[in-house]
DNA sequence: ACCTGTCCGTGAATATTTTTCATGATTTAG
DNA sequence: CTAAATCATGAAAAATATTCACGGACAGGT
């Protein structure tokens, strides 16, 4: 009925003042605008202006048609402006979403500089999933998923951003807090205290304690890192965390980090991603820039 | 770009889950909706949706669309409606102009049950007029005029919609307060006073005074109505104005009103109008209501 | 694994709509 | 009163939208 082409005309017959005027802005005739009009005002039931003489003066239906025009007009414009730059990669949305804990901490040291260097993308963080991060993942409730544990699968990638080294944390005054690194068997008296995840995804499990064929002899879990490290802090328990975490925290609080086995336990952050957004560029940007960023 | 047809299809897409469907519910064919979505998103220069199987998922253009289609369509919808509304004369703004003071406190009392009457219709009153009531009439300014004086003209049409008295109001401790009526040469030493316009439209002078080749000693004028009348009540002056006003106010002040001359002074007010608005129904009604009105 | 029904995409044919062209009627300015 | 400018109109041409007739992909049932 009405079309955005008539809203158009409208505007321009209003700016320019006349029909023909507003015909050589719109590049037509202005027999065509006279044409559109006229069917509009038959299926209107109105007329949308009177002329008098050579003037156009806008009756009630008209003035009510041209504040339409008013307003939506510009929203075309801007929705296909936006619409234009998602086209380009140049905006959207990421939504990311975290498997770890600790991630998060690392996350927030990259989101910053992103968001400068990509003001016109908005990042979005999840943490809950009810399948899985790759579910998340391939069910297009994330874009890009950060954890520990790549799950390679067909159709996504997993790039490497971030190496750091998991140790143990305990409390200045642990009978180990002076050890360079400690040996499974010494914690089989300790609490181990960790984010409430299933075992099989603790590295301290299944890469430290499950081969030595020990545990330690109780197990806590708390959700947050920093009630975990005032825990620690007050030799309520030892925990595992990156060791560029603690020694953040290690500046306000009387905790120690020790190497997990002589050689210490190496790990990795990976971003995954869809292969089909393999060409998206501001998610190649992030996964870029999350690489890039080191702690000293 | 973008039209209105484009935003249908993507509510409708959205609203029945499929193209098939949405081509059912706009009476069109699958084939239509896919070619028309199609060339669009040639035009975008990105898809809209993802064909994933048989499902069909928005990309951020499409949700950019999507948002813009359920922000916009409404608004098209409501808009169409009220033109229609206009087209039937249901519905419009009745903008009225005013030439003679008092007859804003006569105005206020029609507009009140007029509102109730009709909902649709929006009253705006306006007052001041470059080239005069008749001016603003034919300029389009204003679609009805109320004036005691009607200037018949080719193109306007005045009816006569409220009778009254003009009546000389004094103080109550007036030497006339007492009388009847007054000739206008009792008046000769007195302070008249009148709201600010010409002489030539006041219809004291032009209906009592000249006739009888007299004047008051001195004229001041004052706005308002509710000043005027306190200046009278003090004893500050006299002053002419409608019998049904100083009735009014009377009750509330130590005024009295008398007749002008022995038959009194009767006035009318005017509504008028352009011929060309003769039809229009929710502008006949005001004039009739306006007639109906009475003061008890 | 194999139908089967359903969905979407595509190219050609068709229908509809928009635009232009050519012209006339009316009005304003000089 | 003429000249220039404006808008309206009908017919012709151009452009666009829609349908038709397919084909390929996929999910669900057997």
């Amino acid at each position: 009925m009405v079309e955005r082409h008539h809203l158009e005309i409208m505007r321009s017959v209003e700016r320019q003042g006349s029909l023909t005027a507003a015909a050589e802005q719109l590049h037509l005739t202005q027999s065509a605008l006279s044409h559109a009009i006229r069917k509009l005002e038959q299926q209107l039931g109105t007329s949308v202006w009177l002329r008098e003489g050579r003037q156009l003066r806008l009756t009630q239906a008209g003035h009510q048609l041209l504040a339409l025009a008013n307003r939506l007009l510009p929203q075309f414009e801007h929705a296909e402006m936006q619409i234009h730059q998602i086209a380009q990669g140049q905006r959207g949305s990421l939504r990311v979403g975290m498997e770890c804990h600790p991630c998060y901490q690392w996350l927030l040291r990259v989101v910053g500089p992103y968001l400068q260097q990509w003001p016109d993308v908005d990042v979005d963080v999840k943490q809950e999933f009810q399948f899985g991060g790759m579910g998340a993942l391939f069910g297009h409730d994330i874009d890009l998923l950060v954890t520990p544990d790549p799950l390679h699968k067909p159709g996504v990638r997993f790039e490497p951003v971030f190496d750091y080294e998991q140790v143990l944390v305990v409390s200045e005054d642990h009978s180990l807090a002076d050890e360079k690194w400690v040996e499974p068997h010494q914690l089989e008296k300790e609490t181990l205290i960790t984010y409430p995840v299933a075992v099989e995804r603790l590295d301290i499990f299944t890469r430290f304690f499950l081969p030595a064929h020990t545990a330690p002899a109780r197990h806590k879990t708390i959700e947050t890192t920093d009630i975990m490290l005032q825990m620690v802090a007050a030799g309520r328990g030892v925990s595992a965390l990156p060791r560029w975490l603690v020694d953040d925290y290690a500046r306000n609080m009387p905790i120690r980090a020790l190497k997990l086995g002589q050689q210490g336990m190496p790990k990795q952050i990976f971003l995954g991603f869809r292969e089909r957004d393999e060409a998206v560029d501001y998610l190649n940007a992030f996964v870029k820039l999350a690489r890039s960023i080191r702690w000293n």
